[in-house]
DNA sequence: TAGATTGTTAATCGATTAACAATC
DNA sequence: TAGATTGTTAATCGATTAACAATC
């Protein structure tokens, strides 16, 4: 059964479409690939593209049912079936995540935050706590966590890496700006700001450059 | 003088290298391509592609010069003329990057948050103060700031970019899970962390169909 | 000299865009 | 029916990888 492979592309940008049809308000019953497409600056045959990936439902003329492809995306990206995490690292970054109720409707519940600072045990964010990283490995067990949030500072990633796989995690989404070695069978995703900062303010630059040039 | 167009995946990876050359201890004065691809998990002609691009300091049998390629980095991102930046939004993601002192690493120099909700006016962050949207255009023009960070909710992050185009600003880096449209002229860089996301969970959610399916 | 390593040119791969057929 | 819109096939573009020449 060789699933229709999505591109990494595509799945990008299946949340961006949507967060667009959930704020969509008026109640329209059908929306076209046209209006999306102008709607958040994409080309309209990549609309078409990435929604014929994952849905059925586009009518010549008359467009998608908005609700239906709706149902459809969130299927796909498996936001109905949660995933439990945890975040490693209760600093600003480790308490904004934890604290951030908005991941509820990207299908990721997170559950506590760890530290290893005693004076952050113990204190709860949002509802939430922070607990000791003593306690990390029997939580998710006992929480079943999948994934873990990595927000300690680059010096410490490595460690916080390995008591996550000690833990049995099965994917780490790691915010310090340093490569994590894991074994093959668990999933990583870097998050590294300053790979994206870096695009913005090389743009920035060469358009600075070009205006003291005219 | 048609500057060498470096593509936007070599820039984003730039960061990375000069994350790890300054991590290096032990003062070896020259790194291969092959030991920066093994301890970034990368190709070692993709880091000689990246590094040629930026940088001629390459010698044959040898390796590059430490200290000569991260200075050719830096001035590649340009991360000696740091850009000043203000946050829109004082919530926790807000305070977080306000308060984050990494990113003068980056070259990037955020000044100040602005924020609606009067009861946080007045306060610091790690020293930096947060301030009325009134006060921003004024702000903006007496620092020189260029670039200004949307991290307020979705429904609010229209009238933030408004207000960061009246205030003349360059560059738009946006956490708001929606799309800004803005003037040619203006660099916008969205970070929707749903994005990423996505890819991190329909890789666990396949993962999980796979075993479950043996 | 021999060999490790750089750097470049060509081939492959993946994603986007264009052209067009299908359909309500 | 006519036309707007979907969906697919082919062409283009950009990035990665492979092969190989250059060099210290």
């Amino acid at each position: 059964m060789a699933q229709n492979e999505i591109s990494i592309a595509t799945i990008q940008r299946l949340p961006i479409y949507l967060d667009y049809l959930k704020s969509m308000t008026g109640g329209a019953e059908y929306i076209s690939a046209t209006a999306l497409a102008s709607a958040l600056g994409f080309g309209e045959v990549q609309v078409r593209k990435d929604l014929a990936s994952v849905c059925s439902s586009g009518k010549p003329k008359i467009g998608y049912h908005v609700e239906e492809l709706k149902a459809e995306i969130e299927e796909y990206l498996g936001y109905h079936k949660a995933n439990n995490a945890i975040v490693i690292g209760a600093g600003r970054l480790g308490c904004a995540l934890l604290g951030y109720e908005g991941f509820s409707r990207y299908g990721l519940n997170i559950l506590a935050a760890f530290d290893i600072d005693v004076s952050k045990v113990g204190k709860m964010e949002n509802g939430k706590p922070i607990l000791s990283m003593e306690e990390l490995a029997g939580f998710c067990r006992r929480e079943n966590v999948q994934i873990g949030i990595i927000t300690v500072p680059a010096v410490h990633a490595k460690q916080a890496c390995e008591a996550l796989l000690a833990a049995g995690i099965l994917a780490i989404w790691n915010f310090a700006p340093i490569h994590l070695d894991v074994p093959e069978s668990v999933i990583i995703k870097d998050e590294n700001m300053a790979c994206s900062l870096a695009v913005l303010s090389t743009k920035l630059a060469k358009k600075l450059g070009e205006n003291a040039a005219t």
